[in-house]
Formats: structure tokens, C-alpha cells, sequence
DNA sequence: CTGAAAGCGCTAACAA
DNA sequence: TTGTTAGCGCTTTCAG
């Protein structure tokens, strides 16, 4: 390890002036400044980030805290968000919390202003006081993906209109003909996920289709999940030609499902999902889904939570991304007239 | 922030007596450890891990370098490292090279023995002599899915079997009754998959059945490229009956390419993968694969980083993780008499 | 323009 | 058992 007194003696100078040549802060003679550049290329010196964090009061992280980041939704945020990060001269620290709360309030009461100079929280299972109390502490916390625009959080947030997500895919469907939906939530009916199904239903019943509650499923947000419960769905309501899933997963386990019941998609029936992860373009057919903002709320995120940190912003703020698109692929066409 | 000597005022002891208590360094008296247990609680005192690693001369998170944390392999990886780093009270932070050397150097560069006490390295297109260099300033790396145990590297990694995995795949083919092969290789033929390749070729050869190179084919370990290259294979070769790829990703490409043909898999030509990633068990039909040890890699690389940190152990170590396994799925099947 | 000195919050000898 | 004293490596006033 090579410090800044070292640099500073080889230079003939004191570490405050190796300081200043670093940092740009003018005030350095142009040859001393050539001394000190030659010592530091000598000497391979390198800055200590966490004394420099430790000096500064400030770290040179950011944590983002996510249930797992092999769910295939993650590592695309967290690849966008480590980049606009980066752009900031921050690292970016991925937690996982497998959806205990016990290991998320550990992760914020660790970490929080100490190691990281503010928190990234993608749904993760973690009570809001929880999180307000470590944004009182003085660590700054922002929401990453708020389902609710128009339910704004009491936390900086960064907000996608999943309502609107849930309505153009139920609209998309309808528009193709479709009238038998069965619908696959990936949450419990309280959660997250609600609020895309809320969307859904209101566009059938804004078409004058009322979608009964029978032909709902609310389930883990997982590809078998979606295979169960589809399984389920049509064998409980043969007359579907159409399922919704309120995220892609779920939506790929139901085309699997369709098609381990001798169906075909789109031809007998049609599927839909939310999100446009990878794994959407790969299916085969091909997923229709309602694709998110996934990037742009990541940086939105960043910036935002950059910004609380240095206080240009006050909390709580919430903006809200470009809405959602529909991607239309493969999985979804006009209904089979024998069916339904 | 409520800092240790505040802690220590209420108490009315002083600041390294608290840190006794919180450290668990016995020698403090059983009234004054309650004192100061209940001032911490009070105070809702949090250590500075910052300040803590700059005084114990250790930091505690541990990097991991990938290409890109999107590549569908990675995260599952990194959620092991993850866990085993936290078994260890370390964060995990995650560095996206994006393949590029001088994003890795500067990762290299700024975070080892500054941020990071130790370096986790996948794939990520680091010349080993920047990673000797970053070794030899005193922070530990650790290549973390070295492909060749017979050859092993002067840096400290844990090796997985790869030619072996190649061997199985081939011979899983051949067993079946396969000769006529398509070979797609994840990487340039110098490259990181090339091992691979050569245990596939090696299975070949020893049953008696040259595998010729002009049905080989050289591309990025993507789905599009192994889609891209299928698609020219079997047009180039459409007595090939089985597809092996060096990756599951361009596995998959492949399948979708023979689907599009308009042939069957397997009934037409039989697929083979090496990984194991979520997307095999999810795709129609599901891929057979050889399963590679990802979560023990993980583990074991965490393991050993550690260690060298700790200097219970020495570089350069190998360790070599369980052998690959075969996953039979449902990509793989006895030729077609009528092909071939 | 450069140096001296204090201090970020914590740990770790060493004394008392 | 507890307190005192030095730092860890860096930044940042404030003098000179």
C-alpha cells in the first residue's frame, strides 16, 4: 500500500498538496503539480477509497436492495443502475434479501450512512417505517418501481404506471376479439401486484366485460406458478381464449401449460404478460407483454436518489417513467372461433 | 449519526470500552456492559463500517467482476457469492465490465485493497497480468470458473471441469446414436469455450468418429448467435441430427432456429447445452444440459477469497468443484432413421 | 502556492 | 476492568 505521505515525500512536498493535485484543486504550482504526477506514476499510488469516504463524509457506494437477484426482472435493473452509478463515480452493492424482512432491516441498519450513502429498494418485503425510519437517520431511500402513480408513498419514489400496464394489455386483448380472460396475479390480491390486475379488469369493464373473480388466480410470481394455476384455470374454464398474466414469468408458464394440454398459442389461445424480460423474446411463440421502462426507471432512480444524497432534492419526490408499451410478439392473435 | 463517544457519555464510560462491549472483547464488567447496551439501544447506535474498516485495516465487501451481471448465468452465481459473503459479514459488490479491459482495470485499479479487501473474477476479458499485478499490491483475486484443471493458471481459482463437460455432452450423443454433429463454440476458437469444445471433440474421436470442422462454428455466447448459426449449419449440413452448444444460451438459439425450420427437436435433430441456467428447464422442450456446480463454484471461490485474505492459505491454490452432470431433458433423443 | 494541524469514527495496544 | 493514547489514510480549514 502506497499512501499519500509516501507520494508526498518522493515529491518533496506535503500530502495536503499531493491532496490538491488529485482532487483538481487548482491552487498547484505547475511544476510542483509535474513532481507530484511523477511520484504518484512512480510509486503506482492509488487512493484509499474508504479513508478518502471515512475523510469526506460521504461513501462511495450506493446499495440496492432486492428479494433475489436471480429473479430474471433484477439483473437488468441493477446492470443499468450499476451503470448510472458508475457515471456518478459511485459502486453499486447488491443485496439480497430473499424477501425476509429480518435480512432487509439488516441490510438498512447496517449499511445505510455508514457503508452506503443511500439505499435503492426494489420490492424486497420491507415495511415502510422501516424504511422511513432510515431515511430519518439521515441515508436517503428511494422506491424504485411504485406501482401506484397516483397513490404517491410517503418515500422519494420512482413510479411506473403499472395500472395503465394492466389496461393496455386487457385492451389489446379485447381489441383482438377476446371475451373468456382467465387472469394470473403474481402476488397475494393485496399485493404488488394488484394494481396491474386493477388495470386489466378496469379496461374489461370500461368494454362493457366484466371480469368475473372466479377466473382469477393470485399466485407466486413464478413460471410454475403460471403452469399450475393455468392447469387449473382451464380445466376449471374450458371456454377461455385468452389468459392475462400480470408479469412474464407466470405468462411463460401458462403458454407451457397450454401447449402441455395439446393447445396451441395464439391459435386456441392467447397469452399476455408484463415486463418484457429477456426471456420473452426467446419463447417460443414469442411474448406478447406490456414492456417497462426498465432502464430508464433505473437511472431515474439513481439520479434521483444521487440527488436527495447531495440535497438539490427534498423528499419525498416521486416521478414518473414513459408508459409502458405494448410488444406485441407471437403469443397473442384473434380468438378460435371453436372455442369460448 | 449517533457516533461511539456519544454512546460512551451516556454510559459514562469511554469510547473504547464501548467498542469492547460491542465486539464482544470480554474484559468489561457486567453493570457497565448493561449500561452501555442500554445507551446503544437508546441512541439507536449503528457502527460506522467505514470508519471501522479504515481502523481494522480491512474492508468489508468483497467485489465480483463479471461481464454483465444481465447475462442470464451471473446472477444465480452472484446470489451464492452473496450469501457466502454475508456468512462472512462481507458485502458483495457487483462490477460490470461490459467486456470491456479498461472498465475491468479501473475496477481493478480503484476498488482492490481500497474498497474491496479481495476481487471475484468471472469472465470478464482481464489480461492475468493485470490481475497478477492487482495480487501482488496485496489484494487477493480469485478466478472464480477456471476452465481447465489440467492447466492450472498462476492466480489462485477454482476450476471447474469444462472438457469434461464437453465429454459428457458428446458422449450423451453418441450414446444415443448420434454421428452426424453440428458443434456451436460460445467464444472465439482461442477462447474461453474452446475447453470445451475439446472434450466434446476428444468424446468424439474416442468412439471412433471424427467430428469435422467445417461443421463447427466459432460465435458470441448469445441466443441470436446460436439462432444465426444453426440456421446456416443446417443449411449448409442438413444430414446433421444432433446440435452441440458449448452454452446453453446458444443452445436455446438453436432450437428456436430448428423449430423455425420447421423441424422438430428432438424428433429431427436432438440439442445438447452445457450450464445448466434457469432458461433450460423453462424452454419447450426443455433443454438437456450438462450442469455445471454453480452454487458450490460460488461458495468455494468465496471461500478461498477469503482465506487469502486472511492469509490462511497461499496463491496460487486450485480447487476443483464437483464434476459437471448430465441433465436429461427433454432436447435430446435417438437420431431419426430417415436423417442422417 | 504550500505547509501545519485537526479530525472523520473507530480499533488496538498499553497503562493505570 | 477501564481509560489513555495513537493511529488507519485522507481531506480541509487556516496560516504562512
Amino acid at each position: 500500500m502506497t499512501t499519500l505521505s509516501e507520494v508526498a515525500r518522493l515529491a518533496g512536498v506535503t500530502s495536503a498538496t499531493v491532496s490538491n493535485v488529485l482532487r483538481q484543486r487548482g491552487k498547484v504550482g505547475e511544476q510542483t503539480r509535474q513532481r507530484v504526477l511523477d511520484a504518484v506514476a512512480q510509486l503506482g499510488y492509488r487512493p484509499h477509497l474508504t479513508a478518502r469516504a471515512l475523510a469526506e463524509g460521504r461513501a462511495p457506494t450506493l446499495a440496492l436492495v432486492v428479494s433475489s437477484i436471480a429473479n430474471p426482472f433484477y439483473p437488468e435493473f441493477a446492470l443499468a443502475a450499476e451503470r448510472a452509478a458508475r457515471a456518478h463515480g459511485r459502486f453499486l452493492i447488491v443485496c439480497n434479501t430473499n424477501d425476509d424482512p429480518d435480512t432487509g432491516r439488516a441490510y438498512l441498519d447496517q449499511m445505510a450512512g455508514t457503508l452506503s450513502d443511500g439505499m435503492l429498494i426494489m420490492n424486497a418485503n420491507l415495511p415502510m417505517d422501516e424504511l422511513k425510519k432510515t431515511e430519518q437517520r439521515g441515508a436517503p431511500v428511494v422506491l424504485c418501481m411504485w406501482e401506484k402513480p397516483d397513490a404517491p408513498p410517503e418515500l422519494p419514489c420512482i413510479a411506473v404506471d403499472f395500472h395503465e400496464a394492466g389496461a393496455i394489455a386487457g385492451r389489446h386483448l379485447l381489441a383482438l376479439g377476446h371475451r373468456q380472460f382467465g387472469a394470473l396475479v403474481g402476488s397475494k390480491k393485496s399485493g404488488i401486484h394488484a394494481e396491474r390486475y386493477r388495470g386489466f379488469a378496469g379496461a374489461c369493464a370500461a368494454a362493457g366485460h366484466r371480469h368475473p373473480l372466479q377466473r382469477t388466480r393470485y399466485i407466486r410470481d413464478t413460471v410454475e406458478a403460471g403452469y399450475q394455476a393455468t392447469m387449473e384455470l382451464l380445466h376449471a374454464h374450458p371456454q377461455l381464449t385468452a389468459i392475462f398474466a400480470s408479469n412474464d414469468l407466470p405468462a411463460l408458464g401458462a403458454m407451457n401449460a397450454i401447449a402441455d394440454l395439446g393447445l396451441n398459442v395464439p391459435g386456441d389461445i392467447s397469452v399476455i404478460g408484463i415486463t418484457d424480460i429477456q426471456w420473452a423474446r426467446v419463447s417460443r411463440p414469442a411474448l406478447t407483454t406490456v414492456a417497462v421502462p426498465t432502464d430508464e426507471a433505473a437511472r431515474m432512480s439513481v439520479e434521483l436518489l444521487l440527488a436527495l444524497i447531495e440535497r438539490r432534492s427534498v423528499s419525498p419526490v416521486m416521478q414518473v417513467t414513459a408508459t409502458p408499451q405494448l410488444v406485441e410478439r407471437a403469443s397473442t392473435a384473434v380468438p378460435n372461433p371453436s372455442r369460448g
